[in-house]
DNA sequence: GAGTGGTCTAGACCACGAC
DNA sequence: TCGTGGTCTAGACCACTCC
């Protein structure tokens, strides 16, 4: 039977978005398995193709997660707060509470996959660095034992040479403190936040499921003198995060 | 002909893979024309659903845009730089200035859809605000006449009765400069942003292909004294926003 | 072993855009 | 009119999970 009558949304966006509004009413909770392609398709009496499509409509919505040989379950948000200028804390304001609690806060992180290289630079780190080559700082954050963010922090290769900045322990307070012992503390921020699907080998290392973006950040870290000392691009996992930033009229 | 060797990628995944390093190599700029699915077809020698899978994966991705009866096409990205602290200075809209000119870097904007109501507050909005009822400003913003922002602004309804807040035209300086008249004038702003792929609704209002996720930005404008004086809650195109925000260490 | 999602084939009719 | 993508059917074998 060929049904796509005109003026009408097609069956598998029908399915979809009454599914969703069902996980909205809260008659699917998160984890919840929903029905799968055989319930689909005995209920409204589709081909295999059909019930996928409705389901793929929540996947790549990030609404709903697929797990092979298991089904298909409503997703699970959880996201981790991350202060992108903490001085300004929300404390002062005292009325003002977040909006979105996440009791994440103290959760902590783990550093795998720490990766450290002096390498040319390109793209952006050449200009924004204004140097030609740059020690390189990847590592991959987890929380919970799921991944949540890669990072590369990009140095100008002639400032930290020989610095701790270079080896994998950096010592008490970071990066951030040993720029200052070496007399370019940093002293203003600028972040960048962008937001897009994640490449396949984003994808992967963060082990992220279809319809998840990622949060792109990218900060640049100057000195008291104006020049750029550091930039940092991370990628989030977006069904992980919460950026928050405070600042003054 | 039962392909899935263990150790490989599926098919349509390599067609994937290669169409988009053939992008990324500059083989194909923005707004070029991708091999169709009869075209990977005959190419690749495969089913029908097969090509269609490959191109979703593009896609679903956000790095392609597909045209009925046209062709599947490579996109453009052309973001708006929005400024999260400095636009929203008291030198902004204390002298006149719509928040809105920065934005966009002389990009004409335009506001359709423009709707004030007043209505039971519900959820964050009664919460961040303690009210029972606001006043909400929804209105949704386009860019060379392209939609790229939702927003919902929420006023609680005891504070701005009667202002020009619950008019069309705010007049001078936006509602900030009214909420100052009204002796409530913004002093600290939090913003929270997260990413995530848009809902049926917001998809169409906006115009969004499938792979374009939204950011969501909720602010809160808070007076001197502490008490929330609005809630604005904002969903943004992602391939039309570089979000940018500055702060001191 | 039964059930699930993942991949694939080989057809079909439709609405739409370009010509 | 013809090619395009959009939707749908009715099968198939596979890898994986759960019992």
């Amino acid at each position: 039977m060929q049904s796509p009558v005109p003026h009408e949304l097609p069956i598998y966006r029908r399915i979809a978005d009454r599914l969703r509004q069902a996980i909205q009413a809260g008659e699917f909770h998160d984890g919840d398995r929903l029905p799968g392609e055989n319930a689909l398709m005995a209920e409204y009496g589709i081909a295999r193709a059909t019930a996928r499509q409705a389901l793929s409509v929540l996947i790549n919505e990030g609404v709903a997660v697929p797990r092979r040989g298991s089904g298909v379950y409503v997703r699970q948000f959880r996201p981790i707060r991350r202060h992108g200028s903490r001085r300004l804390s929300r404390e002062r304001w005292g009325t003002g509470r977040a909006i979105w609690d996440g009791d994440t806060a103290g959760r902590p992180y783990t550093v795998d996959e720490l990766e450290i290289a002096r390498e040319p630079a390109v793209d952006e780190a050449a200009r924004v660095l204004g140097c030609a080559e740059v020690w390189v700082r990847r590592r991959r954050y987890s929380v919970d034992g799921r991944p949540v963010q890669l990072a590369a922090s990009c140095f100008p290769a002639e400032l930290v040479e020989g610095s701790p900045v270079t080896r994998p322990d950096t010592g008490p307070g970071g990066v951030y403190a040993r720029l200052r012992d070496l007399g370019h503390a940093p002293a203003h921020f600028t972040e960048e936040v962008r937001a897009r699907m994640p490449a396949p080998e984003e994808r992967d290392r963060l082990g992220l499921s279809a319809g998840t973006p990622v949060i792109v950040v990218c900060r640049t870290a100057f000195a008291a003198g104006g020049e750029a000392v550091e930039l940092n691009t991370m990628i989030m996992d977006a069904a992980s995060y919460v950026l928050q930033y405070d600042f003054d009229a």
